[in-house]
RNA sequence: GGGGGCGUAGCGAAGCAGGUUAUCGCGCCGGCCUGUCAAGCCGGAGAUCGCGGGUUCAAGUCCCGUCGCUCCCGCCA
């Protein structure tokens, strides 16, 4: 019976066997050692002879567990060589190395042999992760009622105005690629549902090429009613994050601490400053010791470090952002808006607010963005019987994953980014 | 859309006051080796120097164009 490499120090003594692919190997002639990778980690085999197979090679041996001080981890499968089963050969020519640090990789090299660079343990470690963070965040808002959907990607109009949309042919129509799930949520909302969340792709035709972005990417949205402003969505993801970077400490400590990396602890998360727009400005050019008219890149660092500083926490809500920076479905407040990001560690991870749900008042500010009710016919319904209070906010997956682990590039987050250029793997 | 940097073997790099056969590490192939831990030692193969054009007796090296990558800004999650 197959067995995982990180279990064999339970079957001391026991026949056991092991399959997995081929990490390393070292030959000293007339025995060898062969590092065995699975799923697990890896395990440590001991052969009499010469290896015949490749690096990569997926094979399955069988042995007894033998106790050894000399074994990595004190314990090794002294194989049974007429039980040694080639599966698969791999080339011996491999595009990068899977044994070695992927430090030394570039990008491009990474993300084109995605498919073998996966198998690096380290760049793997990434996508265990993320998949932490998809599992308690959903565990979260289930906890807290909410329902799990899944909206169409394809749609007839865009909803975030300025930000550009991928044309699809749709029959002898023309569609676009959903840039997010915010109609279909909202309408949800104003169905009964009243909490819903939706883990899915959403896709964004910018041609902008940064370490920040990618043109489809995993997006965590969140909607609720009855909320009075965007302090009770803050409220809301403040558990969410305390949940994911829980469950992430304990499921992923063994990858947190090969990146080096840690996750804010629930104090942290509780103690992240709530401050406008313009007192976020102010800061910065104090800082800076010029006038900012805008947050930019640097000024989400400087912001975050100040954050650090004052209220020991490397993140920071941003609230009441003036009017013409946000979507026209965002609740107004004076000339400000009822509406957060969340910067954590320099980087925007959230945007998010309160929803204009009375039907007047969204008529009323359509033309203001050049918009029309006729354009916007299906939304328009959504207010027009009876639609709760409500507001909801986005968190960026990959940018999550990047920031936790301080990747240098959210492409590295994401198991097959698309960006400006890169359509494949 | 604007600006900077870089393209040399499968991977990572050196060479760039122009000058014989383009260098190094890892990987790969062959040999030796019974306790390796990025094993070690010996030998070997592998490069149209991104592509196109130009200057020159001579171009990886200089010039122009082009493609690709990367970083910063704008915009966003």
């Amino acid at each position: 019976m197959r067995v995982l490499a990180s279990e064999i120090t339970g079957y001391k003594n026991k026949r056991v066997e092991l399959a997995g692919w081929v990490h390393r190997i070292r030959s000293l002639g007339k025995i060898s050692f062969v590092i065995l990778r699975d799923r697990s980690g890896t395990a440590q085999l001991v052969l009499d002879e010469k290896p015949e197979f490749t690096h990569e090679s997926v094979i399955s041996v069988q042995g007894i567990v033998k106790e050894n001080e000399k074994a990595p981890d004190g314990v090794e499968l002294q194989v049974d060589g007429e039980s040694l089963k080639v599966l698969s050969a791999a080339n011996p020519e491999l595009p990068i190395p899977v044994n070695q640090d992927p430090k030394e990789l570039s990008l491009d090299a990474v993300l084109d042999n995605r498919i073998i660079s996966l198998r690096i343990p380290r760049i793997r470690q990434i996508f265990t992760l993320q998949s932490a963070i998809l599992k308690y965040f959903a565990q979260h808002m289930r906890s807290e009622g909410f329902t799990e959907i899944k909206t169409s990607k394809l749609i007839g109009t865009g909803t975030e105005g300025g930000t550009g949309l991928f044309p699809v042919e749709y029959f002898d129509t023309r569609v676009y690629l959903a840039q997010s799930p915010q109609f279909y949520k909202q309408a949800l909302v104003a169905s009964g549902m009243e909490r819903v969340f939706e883990i899915g792709p959403a896709y964004r035709a910018e041609k902008h090429d940064t370490p920040r972005h990618l043109n489809e990417y995993v997006s965590l949205d969140v909607e609720m009613a009855f909320i009075e402003s965007e302090h009770d969505l803050i409220d809301l993801e403040q558990r969410i994050l305390k949940s994911i970077f829980q469950g992430v400490k304990e499921d992923c400590a063994k990858e947190l601490e090969a990146w080096q990396a840690s996750v804010p602890e629930p104090e942290e998360v509780d103690s992240v400053p709530r401050i406008t727009h313009d007192e976020a400005k102010e800061i910065i050019g104090k800082l800076q010791g010029r006038r900012v008219f805008e947050i930019n890149p640097e000024g989400e660092r400087v912001i975050c470090d100040w954050a650090k500083k004052e209220h020991g926490v490397d993140a920071v809500f941003v609230t009441g952002f003036p009017r013409k920076k946000r979507p026209f479905y965002t609740f107004p407040s004076g000339n400000k808006t009822m509406s957060f990001d969340l910067l954590f560690r320099g980087l925007e991870i959230t945007t998010g607010g309160r929803r204009i749900n009375d039907y007047g008042m969204l008529l009323e500010t359509l033309p203001r963005f050049g918009l029309t009710e006729e354009g916007l016919s299906d939304y328009c319904q959504i207010f027009k019987y009876g639609c709760p209070p409500h507001g909801g906010f986005a968190i960026g997956l990959e940018r999550l994953t990047q920031q936790i682990l301080g990747l240098s590039n959210v492409k590295e987050a994401s198991l097959f980014p698309r960006d400006r250029k890169r359509v494949r793997p």
